[in-house]
DNA sequence: TGGACTAAAAGTCAAAATGACACTAAGATG
DNA sequence: CATCTTAGTGTCATTTTGACTTTTAGTCCA
């Protein structure tokens, strides 16, 4: 039968995938922490050989979400530690020859994987990271997305804690500071970055400290997730958005 | 491996829609101004007789903010004054006996008509405006978006100029004042207000006073749209998005 | 005509937040 | 034990914010 949630048009059956923008942060030669993102490269025809968004279609019975953490797995074998959704691309000008009828919906997620394990995902000549701000030539309208998620990125961590989706359970101040550095792209004050995180009840010190550095051992943090996940919207709580997300339930 | 983009995996063709939660500012018995939201009844099986967002399927060669600025016309005879997409809906749990087969995608957009427009709008026995903080029971997971929709427009509202999609072409402070009290749910003080306003470089006066006051005539303002569109992100330049938008060309 | 009334517009002030920077602490290294 | 390095603390001037007072420019009405 036919439940269009209104009128009794004909339906549209377009299709629709699910394409993930997946960053990570990795130590660049100089040492400091720089943005990176997942791709796949293209093996069949519109766009045959140019780097693109890792996505799928859309399984019946599966929850957009959950294909996105798929993508994720599919391509990286990783879980994200934080995934929300970005924005769904439908317009009619994505590409050079991409007709009314071929027309591709894209629901995108962005997701964030940590550092250290981003170090072990899967990468071979079909998968690899990419820096940033060195991007190939993407297939489709993914230069577009990647642009906006960065901007997502950027105007969410200054008021969120978005930085921990890339770092492990425990984390010092210094490694913290080098995340947002590295996502805002500019320097921050050591003592400021200090008193602001401090003010935060949801970043709270463990106890113990961390050993074998060459200067005075500091103090390790972690993320109280009992605290501060509010600020993520009335959505936080449904299955779909799944932000800390340990992927699908299959 | 299978990275599922580049199988031959038969694609999904869901049921997919657009929907639209028409935010207006009306005058209530008291004098203030109150949020309210359009809704349609519904004259069909699921949720039949329940009030549901207006929304319907997705045409083949049309863009999907177009979609829901037809939405937008069609169920009020109006154009938004601002127009954006809130978020894609597609879990399996968006009501009783909806089965994987006849599932819904809706990627739902929002938008704001202005308080003197919305006075005009048509409504009849199945279209009508009700106050956001006494809604009726609503069909499918309508309520949670609507909970969504409006999450996001405080959210916004509290560092972007939004309230001015609520406006007429000129204003009065006070006036400006009285939307950003109605979306927040709380009272501002006058002078602060006047005080923050002047630091913002896209609200200018316009020299015009406004006469027939009892009072004091205010000096009337405009939104310089050459300035301050910036913090919408990369996709404030794309047809899909459309903010303070002119509707579909048609 | 002029005082009462009303909201506009301007001004004041203390508290809080922010940014720049100096200083002390606790380890490792040799 | 002196030196190096980063952790962590402290200070201070500037800016921002919230609460509040005063003045201004009109209408209303006796």
């Amino acid at each position: 039968m036919k439940t269009s949630e209104q009128t009794a048009d004909a339906l549209v059956a377009p299709n629709l995938a699910v394409s993930t923008v997946i960053f990570t942060l990795r130590t660049a030669e100089s040492g400091e922490l720089r943005l990176a993102i997942a791709l796949v490269k293209r093996i069949r025809d519109p766009f045959e050989g140019l780097w693109a968004l890792p996505g799928g279609p859309l399984k019946p019975s599966e929850a957009l979400g959950s294909a996105a953490s798929r993508n994720l797995r599919e391509t990286t074998g990783l879980k994200p530690r934080y995934l929300e959704q970005l924005y769904a691309f439908g317009g009619l000008d994505r590409g050079p020859g991409i007709t009314p009828e071929d027309r591709m919906i894209s629901i995108v997620y962005w997701a964030l994987v940590g550092t250290e394990e981003a170090e072990l995902a899967l990468a071979n000549e079909n998968v690899g990271w990419f820096w940033l701000d060195s991007l190939p030539e993407l297939a489709f309208d993914h230069s577009l997305i990647v642009e906006y998620a960065l901007w997502r990125l950027r105007n969410k961590m200054e008021y969120s804690r978005l930085a921990l989706g890339f770092l492990g359970e425990t984390f010092t101040l210094a490694r913290l500071r080098e995340v947002y550095a590295a996502v805002l792209g500019r320097e921050l004050d050591p003592g400021n970055f200090r008193r602001m995180v401090e003010a935060d009840a949801a970043i709270v010190p463990t106890g113990e400290k961390l050993a074998g550095t060459k200067h005075r051992p500091p103090q390790l943090y972690r993320y109280d997730t009992s605290i501060g996940l509010t600020d993520l919207g009335p959505l936080s709580r449904t299955p779909q958005l799944t932000p800390l997300a340990a992927g699908d339930t299959k």
